[in-house]
DNA sequence: GTTTGTGAAACGATTCACAGCT
DNA sequence: AGCTGTGAATCGTTTCACAAAC
């Protein structure tokens, strides 16, 4: 398949969610400009995105809410749930474990991992805290899709390297700090720091 | 001053990151390579990059390390400290709080609201949280730089709306939805859903 | 008449490549 | 000799504009 362009399918992500909005009040179809409206983009914008994949809508008329609901889901490839674990327990691990919005959108969390022997073993949503050391023998018993990366900065990088040689080929990095995998393998890092200089900039320079 | 990529920014933000363990571990210059590598990119990208803001190296030498620390820091706006209020007290927005990498950052949570009786008037971090109601009793008193929201989705426009209307020049928000603001204020949005459906599609398309 | 799908044009970001400084 | 700073070239993304479908 053709190279889809990061921004693309962020885009898509952002449709689906306003035609399951759509789909939830019974809207039948929606026109290119309502879905860009939403977004804020151009219906141009949203012709392009959609095109890459197909013809899904009607000339004169739309599309079909809920097919296109289903071919955004298609797409995105959320047909299936996705076995996840998380690999640190503190603040923002454990807040990632309780929340539902996960469950909700089929990312399923199985297991999750310290190294702090006071959090080890400890219930945690249904899961009980992990040995991180025991990452490699849990995971290969039950491999998982993606791994969530909530340690330290320091820890994140080795933990990244034996969640590769693992097999796991999606990471989400939230560890302050550029982490390298292998071509193969996909990271997206969500680094609140950078995000916080980035409003800084902008606040700076006006 | 000449619009800035965002995209720029980031890198920016990610090259002073770099540059302060250079500063640690006492180096004193640096290159446009070496910090392309530090950073997933190439040496020219590096120096067109600094060049929007100046020429802050020596040809034949490369940067002064703590020269271009200064340098970036005061690009970045990072040369004061942030008032940051903070809205929903659920999981992510108390982990945020007791996350210590934003104060060591310079952006100081002053204030956190949420809506939950249960919660209101429990003490976090060293705060109280507020009846959300008090958000502009509070504000107009205290006026923050930067709100967080982490708000359920349904709650997040009109939070939006009232912090905007408080003359907050900056949004950062965690709540699964897209949030309109006007033009002269600036918004970032973590989409924890976003990022997994961009890892599930990558996942699907191999 | 309305709205899609899509080549072509415009725009923006990255990479190249080299002159100029140290 | 080494490395920066930067115009020019390239590459990728967004916007335009219109023929085709309904």
């Amino acid at each position: 398949m053709r190279k889809i362009a990061d921004s693309t399918v962020r885009r898509l992500s952002l449709y689906l969610r306003f035609l399951e909005e759509f789909e939830q009040q019974g809207t039948a179809t929606v026109s290119s400009e309502e879905l860009a409206a939403r977004g804020g983009t151009t219906s141009a914008q949203v012709r392009k995105d959609l095109s890459f994949f197909g013809s899904f809508g009607k000339r004169g008329l739309g599309y079909s809410v809920p097919e296109l609901v289903r071919r955004l889901r298609e797409i995105l490839g959320l047909g299936r749930t996705y076995r996840v674990a998380v690999i640190g327990a503190g603040k923002i691990g454990s807040a990632l474990v309780r929340y539902r919005g996960f469950r909700q959108r089929g990312f399923e969390i199985v297991a999750i991992f310290d190294n702090d022997p006071l959090k080890i073993g400890s219930p945690l949503e249904g899961l009980v805290v992990r040995d991180v050391k025991q990452l490699e023998q849990t995971l290969i018993g039950e491999p998982v899709d993606i791994a969530v990366i909530v340690t330290p900065a320091e820890a994140a990088q080795g933990i990244a390297d034996r969640v590769a040689a693992l097999g796991v080929k999606a990471l989400l990095n939230f560890a302050p700090i550029q982490v390298s995998v292998p071509d193969d393998i996909v990271i997206k890092s969500v680094n609140l720091a950078l995000e916080l200089e980035v409003l800084s900039y902008a606040l700076t320079n006006r």
